[in-house]
DNA sequence: TGACGATTAGACTGATAAGTCTAATTGTCC
DNA sequence: GGACAATTAGACTTATCAGTCTAATCGTCA
């Protein structure tokens, strides 16, 4: 509505939803043609808001990498709020798309690695960082054991993840998202940091 | 030296370790004539021992799963067992082959779902069902919390392996092996799984 | 020497794909 | 209506690659 940006910037908006779409479900390998008719638009049109390929898919994971981001809400006790971001943390990153982008990735990454280190840093690294920042918190308050939080961070995202992943990615996908499992591994990260006796 | 055999078994070791180095620093879709030629071989004589590119592909993942297992050695006491596993374990998956043959049968997954389910049979499966019948028993002797083994060997396992194989997977290698990681984790991993308290 | 199986180089086919170019078309704004 | 920018279909170029075929060569064994 704004200027003659409109319908152009709706066509760019489409050719990123195609391509986000048609990378996750085909890898880095599917063809421009294909990414363009599933955005209904010329091959040509594509190249006229994407230099190559490879720039297209950097935008793409550029815009991607948000959508796997988890915030922590610290207003209730310290298990409710694990509990409430792990449960979100789950369902972002073992979703179809969160898999899908993991793997294409993952796939890519050693001809893309400035793509890699930004999806590292923007993705796992934030949300590790994140939740550190409300362990130290918690730490500093007394309600968990002091111990480093960075490493805790760490070890709570690696039990969310990491073995439901590989599951997932290796196509896997019966009851990846079991129901109980976030609470059983909060359950469990609470035994390891619990506050009180600071000695092994 | 035996018969005729011997010749063609020594080429085709030397094609299936050339595919498997091939595979592994380009993925699947490294070309025929290249595998061929790091080992030294027409691309005919590739095809007088493998039907095709898939066939070959197959082969060496086959190879492949066997190198990423371990075993535990239970003659110690708990921590000191659960720490030699860590450590190979680590040592394994956090390898440059490791990640690579990770990485290239997570991006091929989607196209060879067999194969993946035997990899994920064969290797992080094996590895924890083992894991878990080593600590079902440290259970029964009252060396651990009793608990699910199956899940106390996945969360060992997720810890172990899940944000520095993510490093790996980007490209950011450096010091992927800390070696006191896994003395931190095992210790982590026993306070969580401490014999005593029962309830939590 | 002669036979035989393994190997070899390289031509060839068929298919796919990235990116360019062109000429026509559409829609909007004035 | 006319200008202008975005879009379109499709031909075209160039390159790559899997897999086949052939005719020559090599090594071993008898």
């Amino acid at each position: 509505m704004s200027t003659v940006i409109e319908l152009p910037q709706d066509t760019r908006q489409r050719l990123l939803d195609a391509a986000c779409e048609a990378f996750c479900e085909e890898g880095y390998q599917v063809s421009i043609d294909r990414i363009a008719a599933r955005a209904h638009v010329a091959r040509q049109t594509l190249y006229n808001h994407f230099s190559s390929k490879d720039a297209l898919f950097a935008e793409v994971v550029r815009h991607a990498i948000q959508s796997v981001l988890v915030t922590l809400e610290g207003d209730r006790d310290v298990r409710a709020t694990l509990l409430a971001f792990s449960e979100a943390y789950r369902e972002k990153i073992l979703s179809t798309e969160g898999i899908a982008i993991f793997r294409t990735l993952t796939a890519e990454a050693p001809r893309f690695p400035a793509l890699a280190k930004q999806f590292f840093r923007q993705g796992p690294q934030t949300t590790r960082k994140r939740l550190a920042e409300y362990l130290a918190r918690a730490m500093d308050q007394g309600r968990l054991r002091r111990d480093d939080p960075d490493f805790a961070a760490e070890m709570l995202a690696a039990m969310l993840a990491d073995y439901d992943r590989l599951r997932g990615l290796m196509n896997l996908q019966t009851d990846l998202l079991k129901p109980t499992k976030s609470a059983q591994v909060v359950d469990c990260f609470l035994r390891a940091f619990a506050p009180g006796k600071d000695t092994l």
